[in-house]
DNA sequence: GCAAGGTC
């Protein structure tokens, strides 16, 4: 019996054409990927018995990047981004094993049906999935593509028995994409961001980057801004007469001319107003209208309603409803269509919602008098709406989660609900001279026209699902028939100012990026998202998105040295080209040539015009030399370097004319005057800032949100002084085997929590003195109010040996023989009593083992997440830092002579001790 | 430290 493996392009769609096909009966199992299932079931293939086994990948299986030493920012020429870097294709998320997946479900399989999206991105992932199970399955011939365009049992049945091949060229299509998307966009964004960090001092961001969707979405944003800033206000008027009603009651009238700009003309016109004492009504009208109800939800409207109404950020959207989708609350979120399928259950999916208090009433009234037909709007071909799935309550969900599912469950019933009916009524009213004031005949000589309007609710429809867009209570209006007259009580003129328009939304923005084809719909958020940690667009109330000085000046540079940089066309363009790659009309090679040409060239350009962006610039940031205040010594010319705090945070020396990064966030203080016995420069001590994840430790980048600090040189920080030593470490992670800042003077034992770190004493912590690992985020509080501690270098404590101040007796060289801890000397003021034995003043001794001491060791402490909360190490508890790629101390033959002790495997006593 | 596109 054939074996076919079936790979679908994310696990939920594995299971549902598994359970579709199998009409339930799929078994399921576990694969190598965490996230991909596996699902088996027999059933009927090309007219025999076949057994089916369906798995998925989990997007893209491969990611582009460049090789080598073009992956360096330092030793690639931008330039050379363009065609000299060779490229290649890497496992996308090498964490999710999927190649290993697909290759171990491929064994035994004779044919492959691919049931990816139907899509160009599908297309591609099609040939990602052959290349990795290339030799694994026992046929190379046996390969097919299922076309289907919705997840329904008559779409892939039909897929099934109707399958075609995979099409390479729509696939090559998303190759040229990728290719030329990373080309340009790391050229661009590493040129760009060298220059200006390299002139500009308070930019203000880490990355000043270039790509053809991004650049194109700030620009929607800076034209708006330039809209603002051109706008001049105009004074305009209008009339508006009051007049007395039937019953007392006066009525204002909307003039029908508008606004006047001229204001000798609208005193003239008010003039003839005014000659009137009566408005006559000229005539009634009354005309039925509708408010549609709402197109089914898809991915783009959720994003429009979550920033617009729930003040949420897209990205924040999408992650809210990937939530709802894999706790079942709702259908697959990401989707391009807004029609329902004929085959979907509409009812079915009203009837979940009966029993709910919110909206339990409206569901049980649709479902007794009949659902309203659904409007029908784009049908991508993709997933269904976004619909409920599954009746929560908000205690289930939590405020934030409720709030985007109580907005996806009535935007539901909206949609089976009917149209808003109101009745619109206008009068409409003539004050002027009267034709028997006239000598000419029944004309009127001269008046003006104005009009009242009121609206009469006929049925609220879906608007009873979305009460926020009602119609209000009605707005009435009398009775009066045409020809009926009204005393006019006073005309009013009015004097206005036309106002500029404000910052684009990011609904607004939402929308017009849809329009000009810039993102999809899954990348739509992180597009928006970019922009606002490049620091070019800042989110105000209402989630306004305000271009910053630099956003607005990038965008006018680009207008001025190439506009189709920044414009919304040019991603359509290179998209319209692409899409001839994929219908076979042009060659992949000739088309990626010629775009990469068009941008190589536009690249060079805008290198040799970047002055023209630099005189934007200049007005708008700080050189470098005038930016930052003196902190601390170069160690090449001896002169003050100044600390610009502002992303990228950095030491730069004005005389050298060198900058050194600096670990990402917190702040920069001296550290008692102290060099680097390396290079001379002075050291420097960075402290995190307050909150923000855990997760980095100590003198590690990256360790900006921890909340810790520790001593560096920045010399030493960007260039690595000792093999084994990563770019961007500090003092604790140095190999140097004698200086006092380093990890072989201040490490007391290694970590019990994460097995590769080593447990450090933090020099300046007293008088709360604290040990941490350098590896994880696990730290220990000890001799609280001791004036001084130090580490015992391994031959320094032998000289006092037979000193009494030693708990340990016979220890040697400075270990403890119990659980081989260097010792540590701790020294109380002698202003209070301490609390060592007998009142001494000093011990000598191991912090964990010495029965003086370890009572004044608190437990080990383990930073989680972002709340700074503690809780105790256990063997779980610490993270491992990022690799480990250097032995614990005293291995690698490096300076065994100075701390040189190998730590045994079975510390027992330490080992009990943190976990 | 780069892009945009899938999806977890």
């Amino acid at each position: 019996m054939p074996k076919l493996l079936m790979v679908a392009e994310k696990p939920s769609l594995a299971q549902s054409i598994s359970s579709l096909l199998s009409n339930g009966r799929a078994v399921v199992r576990k694969g190598v990927s965490p996230p991909c299932s596996v699902y088996e079931f027999r059933g009927h293939f090309q007219g025999q018995n076949a057994s089916f086994r369906v798995t998925s990948v989990c997007g893209h299986v491969n990611s582009l990047d460049f090789t080598g030493r073009y992956t360096s920012w330092e030793l690639a020429d931008p330039a050379e981004l363009f065609t000299v870097a060779p490229t290649e294709k890497k496992e996308a998320n090498p964490k999710l094993y999927i190649v290993k997946h697909l290759q171990m479900e491929a064994q035994g399989c004779d044919g492959i049906v691919l049931w990816l999206d139907c899509d160009k991105e599908g297309e591609n992932i099609c040939f990602e999935v052959l290349d990795a199970v290339n030799g694994y399955l026992a046929s190379q011939t046996n390969v097919w593509r299922a076309r289907f365009s919705a997840i329904t049992q008559v779409e892939i049945t039909t897929a099934l028995a109707n399958l075609i091949k995979p099409d390479k060229e729509a696939a090559q299509a998303v190759d040229a994409r990728q290719e030329l998307d990373l080309r340009v966009g790391c050229a661009f964004t590493r040129f760009q961001t060298k220059y200006f960090q390299g002139r500009y001092g308070d930019l203000d961001s880490s990355l000043v980057s270039f790509g053809p969707c991004q650049t194109p979405t700030l620009a929607l944003c800076v034209s708006r801004h330039d809209e603002i800033q051109a706008f001049r206000p105009e004074n305009y008027w209008l009339l508006q007469p009051m007049v007395v009603l039937p019953g007392g009651v006066t009525l204002s009238l909307d003039w029908d001319r508008g606004r006047v700009f001229d204001r000798e003309v609208v005193l003239a016109l008010l003039a003839i107003a005014r000659s009137a004492t009566n408005a006559q009504v000229m005539s009634v009208t009354s005309k039925e209208r509708t408010k549609a109800r709402p197109l089914p939800l898809n991915t783009v409207e959720l994003l429009r309603v979550g920033s617009s109404a729930l003040g949420m950020s897209p990205q924040h959207t999408m992650q809210v409803a990937e939530k709802l989708y894999t706790q079942g609350y709702i259908s697959y979120p990401r989707t391009e269509t807004s029609s329902y399928p004929s085959s979907f259950d509409l009812p079915a999916s009203l009837r979940l919602l009966t029993s709910s208090s919110e909206w339990g009433d409206l569901a049980r009234g649709l479902l007794e008098e009949g659902l309203n037909k659904p409007r029908k709007g784009n049908d991508a071909g993709d997933h269904p709406p976004i619909t409920p799935c599954l009746l929560a309550t908000e205690s289930q969900l939590g405020s934030e989660a409720w709030r985007l599912y109580d907005y996806i469950c009535r935007h539901f019933i909206a949609t089976v609900s009917p149209d808003l009916h109101y009745l619109h009524k206008e009068l409409s009213f003539w004050l002027g001279s009267h034709a028997e004031h006239s000598a000419m005949g029944s004309e009127e000589i001269g008046g003006e026209f104005f009009t009242a309007t009121g609206h009469y609710l006929v049925s609220p429809g879906f608007t009873q699902a979305m009460p926020w867009l009602g119609l209000g209570p009605d707005s009435a209006l009398p009775d009066l028939v045409v020809g009926s007259q009204v005393p006019v009580e006073e005309v009013h003129m009015l004097e206005r100012q036309t106002s500029p328009p404000n910052y684009l939304t990011e609904a607004e923005l939402i929308g017009l990026m849809e329009k000009h084809g810039i993102g999809t719909d899954a990348s739509i958020p992180v597009h928006i998202n970019n922009i606002c940690q490049r620091n070019y667009v800042t989110v105000e109330s209402g989630r306004r998105l305000k271009p910053t000085s630099l956003g607005v000046v990038l965008i006018h540079g680009y207008q001025q040295i190439d506009p189709e940089l920044s414009l919304p066309g040019m991603r359509a363009e290179v998209e319209r080209q692409l899409g001839l790659i994929a219908l076979g009309q042009a060659d992949f090679r000739s088309v990626l040539d010629h775009a990469l040409d068009i941008f190589k060239r536009k690249f060079h350009y805008f290198v040799e015009n970047i002055a023209g962006m630099d005189e934007l610039m200049e007005v708008s940031f700080s050189p470098l030399a005038a930016s930052g205040k003196p902190h601390s010594r170069c160690g090449k010319c001896r002169r003050y370097m100044k600390y610009i705090q502002a992303r990228p945070s950095r030491l730069h020396c004005p005389q050298c004319g060198d900058s050194y990064s600096l670990p990402p966030g917190g702040s920069l203080r001296t550290y008692r005057d102290l060099s680097c016995p390396l290079d001379h420069f002075e050291l420097v001590l960075w402290v995190g800032g307050p909150g923000g994840g855990g997760g980095a430790s100590r003198g590690e980048a990256g360790g900006a949100s921890t909340g810790r600090s520790f001593p560096l040189c920045p010399y030493c920080f960007n260039n690595p002084p000792f093999e084994g030593m990563r770019k961007g470490q500090g003092c604790p992670s140095c190999l140097h085997p004698s200086c006092p800042h380093g990890e072989r003077a201040l490490a007391v034992s290694r970590c019990g929590s994460c097995q590769t770190g080593l447990v450090l004493l933090d020099p300046v912590s007293g008088p709360r003195w604290i040990f941490c690992c350098n590896r994880c985020p696990l730290s220990i509080r000890a001799f609280r109010n001791a004036s001084r501690v130090t580490v015992l270098p391994a031959q320094a404590a032998a000289s006092d040996m037979e000193d009494g101040t030693f708990g340990c007796a016979r220890s040697s060289l400075g270990v403890c023989p119990t659980c081989e801890a260097s010792l540590v000397r701790v020294e109380y003021p002698n202003s209070a009593p301490s609390p060592l034995l007998n009142s001494a003043p000093l011990h000598i001794g191991c912090m964990f083992c010495d029965s003086a001491l370890s009572p004044l060791v608190d437990s080990p402490t383990v930073r989680v997440g972002s709340e700074g909360s503690t809780g105790r190490g256990s063997r779980r508890g610490g993270r491992r830092g990022r690799g480990s790629g250097r032995s614990g101390w005293g291995s690698g033959g490096q300076g065994e002579a100075g701390r040189g002790h190998r730590p045994r495997d079975k510390m027992a006593a330490l080992a009990a001790y943190f976990v």
